[in-house]
DNA sequence: TAAATTAACTTGTATATACAATTAGAAAAT
DNA sequence: ATTTTCTAATTGTATATACAAGTTAATTTA
């Protein structure tokens, strides 16, 4: 089996715009170039611009305004959390550490959450793994998480003390989160949670079901995430 | 001044698709009418219906897959409460009944949230209201809800008991929400959350921080809600 | 000087067209 | 009967073009 790595120029045009924004080449504020300069640019028509203008407005990076022009708003803070990828786009990268708590492994599911399986995935088993994330220093997220056990190699072996599971699954494996759906409660923190979080008894907690869209068909990233929102809340773009 | 009512085209398709697929003429499962087929069906051309489409893939309405065609998902459970609009979406009109702790009213802005205000909101002063919100019978959310007052005609004499605020402010005051940002936290119920949510003292809940953007440049609406997530999580999709 | 007009530039909408990539089913070959 | 091949249909990408609508600044006019 073959992967097309055939790129629209809408998505090269995308990227790197998105990529001129976390660089700051374009600072928050600015103007962007105007979509005719876009167009010579990138050597594209309109349309395949305003294709990856879109997608930019969707994801919060850039705001339009007609007549006047694209202002970067910059990397969307905490779109993370509440929208796509992980934890570490939430805070950025300076603030957060992370511990693990339980290295990637094989094994089965141990819980289904609050979503429903498949047979393929059941029979698959997982790659589980468990994080204690601190941001300054202060233990704020511990999450869970799980993916299908299907041919990801030397995935079990990685480090990701201080890398984005999501960026690896991107990097290494093509695997693209699209989308996805979650749970949002509140709850008293357990004895992990206490000790983990250095809280005590009935200290309210928040925590996340997330199920994960990726961009191969059926195959799905499941997370549970506590955090304690003491201090840092969670923030999030919609 | 006179509002320019004119509607593009490509959201004429999409309210029409959507109203379908909200009343179930188009049933989830089923396919929608080819890309060509719309075209003919509302007399434009296939850009103006994918740009249609691309919305309601956006929100989650449809799924398309190249060579086959257009999925339609149903109306997307629990976009409100973590995307969009209110909580009535997020639940289903059945369910939901709203009882008005506080009508709405003209007033100061008591407290600013965590969200700053500018000059000309502090100016304006703003609409303030307060419900309770009951699922199956059970009080689940409580919310504070605060407009800026600038010129709504007629709107605090409106009645709010089984009606969304957002389509109130979409149908007659052709205001819509286009996304904004929130904070969630979750915290122990304070003594009037005891009462109204019916809980213990400490009982965990969830409070969400919102600040929702408009069509109408520099209007904000600002909103506080509470939610007891005992018997009912907070669902969304991203 | 101040106000009104104009012009240039920006994004928004819409059409028409072409070909690529994927899917599903029919037709043909084995 | 089964497999392979082909064909039609569908969505994906991309170009070229035109005009509308909003913004800004220069120009003209009073």
């Amino acid at each position: 089996m073959t992967f097309s790595t055939r790129i629209p120029s809408y998505r090269k045009v995308y990227e790197t715009i998105r990529k001129h924004i976390q660089d700051e080449l374009y600072k928050p504020g600015t103007l962007l170039p105007s979509e005719n300069d876009l167009c010579t640019l990138y050597n594209v028509t309109r349309p395949t611009v305003r294709k990856a203008l879109d997608a930019l407005v969707n994801e919060g990076f850039i705001k339009k305004h007609q007549g006047k022009g694209s202002i970067v708003t910059g990397v969307p803070k905490g779109i993370g959390i509440l929208s796509i990828t992980g934890t570490t786009s939430a805070i950025g990268k300076e603030n957060l550490k992370t511990k693990i708590i339980v290295k990637p492994e094989v094994r089965n599911w141990s819980f289904a959450f609050t979503f429903s399986l498949s047979e393929f995935e059941k029979e698959l088993g997982c790659i589980y793994m468990e994080r204690l994330r601190y941001v300054n220093n202060k233990p704020v997220f511990y999450d869970i998480t799980m993916i299908p056990n299907l041919n990801l190699p030397r995935f079990t072996s990685r480090s990701f003390e201080n890398k984005s599971l999501f960026d690896i699954l991107r990097k290494h494996y093509q695997i693209e989160i699209k989308g996805g759906e979650q749970q949002i409660l509140a709850l008293r923190a357990d004895k992990k949670l206490q000790e983990y979080f250095g809280v005590h008894k009935g200290h309210p907690v928040l925590q996340l079901n997330r199920r994960m869209e990726t961009n191969r068909l059926n195959f799905f990233v499941y997370s549970q995430v506590f955090c304690n929102t003491d201090e840092y809340v969670l923030y999030g773009r919609f």
